[in-house]
DNA sequence: AACAGCTACTAAATCGGTTTAGTATGCTAT
DNA sequence: ATAGCATACTAAACCGATTTAGTAGCTGTT
């Protein structure tokens, strides 16, 4: 007895070689050998002129107009991945960031996006927010993806990797890597100049959290640039974000903190702006007007700074420019040849920004 | 005579069959060629181990120790390119977003990546800015790189494409494409109700932009919510976000002509949070105070909404709620056999989020 | 003794391109 | 006549995996 099984009645996937009607039909996209058997040359010949390779130099024009107009009307398109595969190029990289929908990160990668894209590469993104265990294996599975380089914003990347790494205001000072850095010196000095200029001498501070990599240095600049000043620094109103998560929240809570301490403060100089914004509604909720009882300073100039109210005052970060520079990099570094000499450290230039949120000082 | 030329001396690049030896030594990462003959087995047996296939039922123990532990050892990871091409599965989809580095964009795809990476899939982010030949080419591209399937966050893609499409916020009823989509008259109705409460009549409107594809929609449920609850709306006080950017500048100017065209309104519903904080903005300016003179809302509620000054009143997107739905969508259509069916539409719940930015409307 | 059936593997095809080495053909120069 | 050379290609290896079909060796059964 025969029954009719109809859920195992399969369509036959065609194979590579099977005729281009089958392909098309299957909806299969067209392969170079069905484009090679649809022109009568072999798969040789087509891939040579598909891709303007030397070697199509012998063959003659007719011909490669005749493969070039049947590539257009098929609509070939080489298969990415079978190329990769036999040139070793993935034309991809990798980039880790914490948290893709932190505007720090986003700004970050739309400057690298812009320069890849522009040369032909594409890449993989990875958030790892903060968990060590994805810092580590992140980059061990973009690698295994074969991706040719790799970008890390804001992360300290510990394990070696076998591909150039570009470091945004991430690691100092490690073998094989290339930092994109700010010019950390200039950035306190612009702010604490701002706000001294402004009469302010007790000015408040909030740190970065211990994890982030830009918060050692950052304070380091922060205290030479107040004793150039002439400026004490008075630690009772010093604070430091706490927390993994990058929300005004944070910023809110330690300003509480600040001012709970009793200590007066004309100014405060926060890490970033998004602790900034948490901060200015802490001294609101304080009974303090921004800028005219306390002036605020933000870091790093995100999108929504100047549309706070008041317009936050803020040292801007090139963030763009910092992305588009490492990828620019990345990719010049790729196509060195291996053990070449590369660049160690590339600083950029910070801009102070001011707005509305700070004010001369009171008057004592 | 025989030259030394220096610069011609290449380190000879070892294949595959190398030794074990030689490919660590340059660096290169373990085959599986070279794994198996390093514990004296075929690539086959190795492969069946490492991949836990049914196939290696047939292995004794021992053996699958022995390659599990020497694949340890070596720190071999095979390669995801070569896999691709054999299994024809790339385990990678493409996300298509008019701009990265926006707050809507960046946290579908904070949801998106949620869901993907748990499940063994990278993805590949493209920004076409709103530039109709990059809309036409990156569905292409990614597809020549064979992802599974695509994302588009807020775009109307319309070349066909070979691999399932789900589209967030994007275009509707088109063959082949699941909508992740709000449902806006619960939105405007939401809104309209609040403000109807707080007991506002003369009500001006931000519409979107002509490209976007959630301004029709929601303004027709705006218009309907309105006529349910009483509500003339006068078209003297209704504008337009116009402009491809996506940054308060455009609310700000939208509200400039609202107030230039001297119709009283005690409520201002914006297209989004965006618009609605340069809105405020041209308030202010124009003497206005929020809440007190003019109750604005928001639409969307992107992370820096709460932390306005007022905080903003919004309508809510579960925007990484949406990502995950359409990452999960995606992946369950991807498994799915070729021509079964699917969701054409998934409705998602909006809510209204009241903070500071709206009250009692003044009396007349 | 012959055969089936199981165990423990392996050989070889395959994915879809790129690239190297080679070959057939015709032409020119000796 | 034939070596030499350019022209116009092609055959086949290769990238690094997965996967199918098959085989050698052993045990147990009739």
């Amino acid at each position: 007895m025969w029954e009719t099984i109809a859920h195992d009645i399969v369509m036959p996937r065609p194979k590579s070689g099977t005729s281009l009607r089958a392909r098309k039909a299957s909806g299969l996209s067209v392969s170079l050998k069905s484009l090679a058997e649809h022109v009568g040359l072999s798969q040789a010949a087509v891939s040579l002129v598909i891709n303007s390779s030397p070697g199509a130099k012998s063959i003659p024009h007719r011909t490669q107009e005749l493969i070039r107009k049947a590539a257009r009307e098929l609509n070939y398109r080489p298969n990415h991945i079978a190329r990769s595969l036999r040139q070793q190029r993935s034309y991809t990289i990798g980039v880790v960031v914490p948290e893709i929908s932190e505007g720090y990160a986003a700004l970050v990668m739309s400057g690298i996006e812009d320069h890849l894209l522009q040369e032909g590469y594409f890449y993989f993104v990875v958030s790892h927010r903060h968990r060590d265990e994805l810092i580590q294996e992140y980059p061990l599975m973009l690698q295994q993806r074969a991706v040719e380089g790799l970008i890390a914003v804001d992360t300290a990347i510990t394990s070696a990797s076998q591909v150039p790494l570009v470091a945004v205001s991430g690691h100092r000072e490690l073998p094989g890597v290339t930092n994109i850095v700010l010019d950390h010196a200039l950035a306190a000095t612009l702010a604490m100049e701002h706000l001294t200029k402004l009469g302010h001498r007790q000015i408040a501070f909030i740190k970065g959290q211990a994890f982030s990599s830009d918060t050692a240095i950052r304070w380091e600049s922060v205290r030479n640039a107040a004793q150039a000043l002439g400026v004490t620094i008075n630690e009772r109103i010093v604070g430091q974000l706490e927390g993994e998560s990058s929300s005004p929240e944070l910023g809110y809570v330690v300003t509480k903190k600040l001012l709970a301490s009793g200590e007066p403060f004309t100014a405060l100089f926060a890490f970033n702006d998004i602790s900034a914004i948490g901060a200015i509604q802490a001294l609101r909720e304080g009974g303090r007007s921004i800028p005219q009882d306390v002036s605020v300073v933000g870091f790093d100039d995100i999108q929504s700074a100047a549309f706070q109210n008041p317009a936050l005052t803020t040292v801007r970060q090139p963030l763009r420019e910092m992305g588009m520079l490492a990828a620019e990099t990345l990719l010049l570094r790729i196509a060195a040849p291996p053990g070449a000499e590369y660049p160690k450290e590339i600083v950029v230039q910070p801009e102070l920004i001011c707005r509305a949120s700070t004010a001369t000082a009171p008057s004592a």
